[in-house]
DNA sequence: GTCTATATTCCGATAGAC
DNA sequence: GTCTATCGGAATATAGAC
């Protein structure tokens, strides 16, 4: 796997992240490398492959992270404070998470991103309600709602917090993360 | 006021919580208009006063609904409960809110556009905050937060879960905001 | 295998016609 | 006051050089 191509799908979601799937370019990417905007369509022909390729490789990272957490036997709040540690580190880089950059433009990503958006997102809703029902069988976490739909609120508040956060300079995005997991405490 | 215009800032409201910001273009406008994409730009000299336009439009419709909702005697209850309403609306629609739709687009609008979505994402906080805080003193809302985060939150909850729901289809809109008030009640 | 020169299309925007 | 013809540049993408 070559080392150019690895930088590209770098570059490729920090801009996602920063300033958004429709509002970088190739030519942006290439300047960066010192490389022409036509040397990246070698590596990725058509922006599209380059949208699903960067979205399959945070799958895949996000994989990574929870079979790494298994095999380390961390318990539910273990898991979920790794999981929200991404989020406080994301909003430190001024960055959003993919699912929340890609989000809104889900409707004019191709069919395969799309896809792969709707993977990851699956993913991390699947993980996220698991570990919520799991400790709430185990009366670590305290809820009444429907581990699905509370998943859901949680990850939502994790998204558009960030999204705020880049709006409104001075919310305490620590706070929030606090918050999340103080209502969720017996 | 010309009707030309206002069907401009419509049809560009429309395409930013559809496509966002950086996906379309006085084209799409114009087509639907049947007119040239020059003739977008008499009314809007350049993209940013568009934009600019249609969030203060949302602001001010934001603000004449608060004051609606203040001269015939709503309730915290019955406030907070039209604001989702709108939430459900859009759904039903298939539209972000402005908010949600522009924030992940933030670092590339124009100053004047930045400052209009923070003055319009200042608003609703504000307003949201104010409803809480007196909810709570009147025990008719219970929560632990601070008012300030548990109007980020709910806000967050709000947006990001319209953005989750273009994504996955299953996602259940109402059952979420009616989580979201049942977590309110005493 | 890696990259550049180049084509094509579409974007936002200006100048000027009616 | 309203709109069209047209420009300059930037976007994605192809064909071909090294």
């Amino acid at each position: 796997m070559s080392v150019t191509r690895e930088k590209i799908i770098e570059l490729g979601e920090h801009h996602i992240r920063t300033k958004g799937y429709n509002a970088f370019s190739y030519q942006d990417i290439s300047t960066e490398l010192g490389i022409k905007n036509a040397a990246v369509h070698y590596y990725f022909p058509t922006k599209e492959n380059l949208g699903t390729s960067i979205v399959k490789t945070n799958i895949q990272r996000f994989e990574e992270m929870i079979d790494n957490m298994h095999s380390r036997g961390f318990d539910e709040w273990k898991q979920l404070d790794t999981f929200i540690k991404i989020y406080i580190k994301s909003h430190r880089e001024q960055k959003l998470c993919i699912v929340g950059s890609l989000g809104p433009d889900f409707n004019t990503l191709s069919e395969t991103t799309k896809a792969e958006l709707i993977k990851m997102t699956e993913v991390i809703l699947t993980w996220l309600t698991s570990i919520l029902t799991q400790g709430k069988e185990k009366q670590i976490f305290v809820f009444s709602e429907d581990p699905q739909i509370k998943a859901t609120i949680i990850l939502s508040s994790l998204v558009a917090s960030l999204q705020l956060s880049r709006i409104i300079d001075k919310i305490d995005y620590k706070s929030i993360c606090h918050a999340i997991i103080k209502d969720l405490k017996p």
